[in-house]
DNA sequence: ACCTATATTTGCAAACTACAAGTAAATGAG
DNA sequence: CTCATTTACTTGTAGTTTGCAAATATAGGT
């Protein structure tokens, strides 16, 4: 394990088969790996417009557009005309939403315990505020880690 | 930031759009994000077969297959078939394929010595660290981290 | 009313994906 | 040796995803 890239890189190829594993079928649906970053971003922010949420996940507007309607269709997603400005669509969980990512978070938790329980409880201590370093350092920087433009 | 979940999946993201910012057009080739992983997988390991770098990246054999064949289209990679087993294609860079391989490490690294950049240089040290060991607890957790199957 | 800007959707063509079936080479039983 | 089986990989095909360009709908300014 010689550089700091390769490290990284086993890492996020590690949680993106977290991420696909987890995600598949949930509550007797099929949600592909887009469908579940957007049920997770609808449910963290507030009342998101269509433009918020394609935003924060790096989606070209056009392809989420289409991934919403899929949710919309599911019944996961409702949208909202937000009436200051009726261009605007406000996303929401429907219920069946809400108990679809309640599951997904669940889960993914249970993943996120079974890593940590190869740790000392320092260690994770440390992993998790390595983390949060990291998320700080990347939000920081203005070369990367924010989506094309 | 209340939850571990979250906290994992904010990093992933970020670590998805570095990943994605990187790698687009390489030394004036057009590469997709599966390119470059298949590209540094066949450098980190040692002469493998098609087998073996798509179940380390999780992908369909049939889907690997066409990949690899349009990175030997760019002559990017060489297959070379087994001696002792001529079913097997054992996969190598090319002379262009290793300097695309570098180009893309060079500047994947430049974009860590940047995230690294707002950080003291005990916070890097502990980052690398922990994903030393976050590495280490998902090689063994069983439930997680690995491709489906 | 009219022009411009913004938010989202749709048309379309290219790329990606994976199941099923095909090919080629190795292995093993009779 | 020969034939059936297994393994490594490729190809047929069809469904999905993607993103550019163009369309639609609404807002805001003059």
């Amino acid at each position: 394990m010689e550089n700091t890239r390769e490290l990284f890189q086993v890492m996020t190829r590690r949680f993106g088969f977290l991420n696909k594993r987890c995600c598949t079928t949930v509550d007797g649906k099929e949600l592909s790996l887009v469908h579940s970053h957007i049920l997770h971003e609808v449910h963290a922010q507030h009342e998101p417009s269509m433009q918020q949420i394609a935003e924060t996940l790096g989606l070209d507007i056009t392809t989420f557009s289409r991934q919403v309607q899929n949710l919309v269709d599911l019944n996961l997603i409702k949208k909202t005309p937000y009436p200051a400005d009726r261009r605007i669509q406000i996303l929401s969980l429907t219920e069946a939403g809400q108990h679809v990512h309640d599951d997904i978070d669940r889960e993914m938790n249970l993943y996120l315990q079974d890593i940590f329980s190869h740790m000392t409880e320092f260690e994770k201590e440390t992993v998790i505020a390595s983390v949060k370093l990291l998320n700080q350092a990347m939000a920081k920087s203005s070369m990367c880690c924010t989506p094309m433009g």
